[in-house]
DNA sequence: TTTGAATATGAGACCGGTATCATATGCAGT
DNA sequence: ACTGCATATGATACCGGTCTCATATTCAAA
């Protein structure tokens, strides 16, 4: 019920000792060096005061702090909580702290983060960048010479570390898994907004994760044979109305649609609603594989085939090379690619009235 | 590609705009007085030279940092990521930033922290305890100035703001309608180990919003007639084996359990997922209620009935206690019991056999 | 005993802001 | 012209550490 305004400070402590401040800090910060008595006496003096350290003094004068900053699209999506939690892990054991930020994945919010965390003068930056193509604020905190890794993003014009996942790799692998079981038709559904509710250039999508994915679904679909595979990409899906509505139009669509692909976990789980609520079941009326191996998707009958992005991994894959970086390496800036493989569970089935393609060959 | 140790100051700005640095920081913190053409040139120079202040230093010598600590149990879970995000949302609307802490619900941990986050001057605390009878190093951050509230939990001890679910009620409320359905003997099931798997004494439990339920629940079971409800209190569900384990002794006590409880959605989904493996159909052959309103519950079939408990508001709530008290508000210590309705969606039915109390009457 | 290196210690500058206080300037009132 | 008060501005101490550098002490070698 006391204290307040007290805070002792190594003066304190060092009158205490009878010694001076210089040789109270030496013993109390850990550098330098003194003799046992005088480090005896600091010790015990700092002990029955109840010294606590000031790390807002120490990071002033040393210029570092302890501190990384990570800016999320939303702390609250599991596939974000988790990668955090491989961050945090990996920090606290090189005696770092995190400060979290939302960015609501919008790109006027990440850059007053960025700004907000460099004046906090962190010592690193882990950032899932909203725009590929708008990163002059984390160009600058690179410049001003703190660290930056991106997570699960990467941007061409930022020569930093990056850790994200195999994301060409996984929508091919399930698309030949896919085919393999006779589906021609493949839907493609993702939350990002476009302006007309229609995919636009492939160059116009912020979110570098996305832009493979669809670029490279295109690319499959149309060596697959399909003419025009964009009419085959779902924009918008980014609440349970606009997603039930993209359901109607999946559902609607000639020549029949037989499986989807989710973007992330949250979209695969009201796809999956709609899909049930409508009396489909799965995966004989339709095949669903959703991005990210969350909770849900092990609760449902049948559980649901996902593309198992590691997020924890990605989280402890970034920390460690922020850290790396924290400890001065300079080599050229590394792109990690985490393997993301997919995990079959219950939601891949030939489509209805088809055979597998061995079969019907 | 320059830049490294610049981290131009407020004398730079000053020099380049041909004021005193006293003036130069008026201006550039905005406080005290500086006239127009002053103003003006200060301004300017800060825009060209790229000025960007270092809250360190501010920090330092105003004594209060923007930045609030938080400490959770586990940011991975749901649970509490919905209110980090709600926390996050009102404290960046009062100018506040946070640093995010995991306590792996281990008391240790905690303290570590705390002690951390104190050195790191935090303006606040937002703790959801993992002991509320070991709070001596909650009680010294608060005596030491720097106010803390509680998220989810109480500790007797503890003179602080906090927010928090009606657990007892919310245990009547399910336990009365479970009755009211025709079940006699329920089952609580909670994470939480004790020394030999069984309930010790109910001031052993540590964390206080366990422990509320399991006594709420045992003195509703008692009324209601159960001779020793403690064993229907199973304990250490933390992973999918003990779970299972759990299961298989509720499966088999007799007389028969027909309902459970999940002390929160971790456990609710693996007591789903063992009871669906065993063939079971919900709620015909057991009825089951989970704590916390988690995505998952709403893509099984039946989804699952739950107590809804809104940690995205408990979140916002403790924010603004916290915020409020950093404005000077020393108004006595609150607690805030936010309501955790029911949800009920298809788990809850009558025992096979058994008709309804009414019916049955 | 003298010299030299190694070891201990203290004085004080410094980090980049804030805040106090004294001084300077402007303008109205008499 | 002179006082009075508001407004502007500058010099400088301060926050609580770190760190450099000069000085003091110790001990072994010459």
């Amino acid at each position: 019920m006391s204290g307040k305004k007290s805070s002792l400070t190594v003066a304190d402590v060092a009158r205490a000792a009878k010694v001076s401040k210089a040789t109270a800090a030496r013993v109390l910060g850990g550098y330098g060096i003194a003799s046992e008595t005088a480090r005896k006496a600091v010790l015990e003096a700092a002990e029955t005061l109840g010294y606590q350290p000031n790390d807002l003094a120490r990071s002033m004068s040393t210029g570092r702090s302890g501190l990384v900053g990570v800016i999320v699209g939303d702390i609250e999506n599991a596939f974000f909580s988790q990668a955090v939690r491989g961050i945090s892990d990996r920090l606290r054991a090189a005696d770092l702290n995190l400060i979290i930020s939302n960015s609501s994945e919008r790109l006027s919010e990440e850059i007053e983060m960025v700004s907000l965390l460099l004046r906090q003068r962190v010592a690193g930056l882990i950032v899932a960048p909203t725009d590929a193509r708008q990163v002059d604020h984390l160009k600058a905190a690179v410049a001003s010479g703190t660290p930056v890794v991106t997570l699960d993003r990467l941007s061409p014009e930022l020569e930093v570390d990056a850790v994200c996942g195999d994301d060409r790799g996984s929508v091919a692998q399930v698309l030949q898994r896919l085919r393999e079981e006779g589906h021609r038709r493949v839907a493609y559904v993702t939350a990002m907004m476009t302006a007309d509710g229609r995919l636009g250039k492939l160059e116009d999508i912020g979110i570098s994760a996305v832009r493979e994915r669809i670029s490279s679904f295109l690319t499959q679909m149309r060596d697959a044979g399909v003419e025009t595979p964009a009419d085959l990409v779902f924009t918008g899906a980014s609440d349970d109305e606009s997603t039930a509505d993209i359901v109607t139009r999946i559902l609607a669509q000639s020549p029949q649609i037989t499986a989807i692909l989710a973007s992330d976990s949250l979209i695969g789980a009201r796809i999956f609603r709609e899909l049930s609520d409508r009396g489909l079941s799965l995966p004989q009326d339709m095949s669903l594989v959703s991005w990210f191996d969350a909770d849900w998707t092990r609760v449902t009958s049948p559980r649901i085939s996902v593309v198992d992005q590691p997020t924890y991994q990605f989280g402890q894959k970034a920390a460690e090379r922020l850290i790396a970086r924290l400890k001065g390496d300079d080599s050229p800036a590394q792109t990690l690619v985490v393997a993301t493989p997919l995990v079959e569970r219950g939601t891949i089935g030939a489509p209805k009235g088809r055979g597998k393609v061995e079969d019907a060959g």
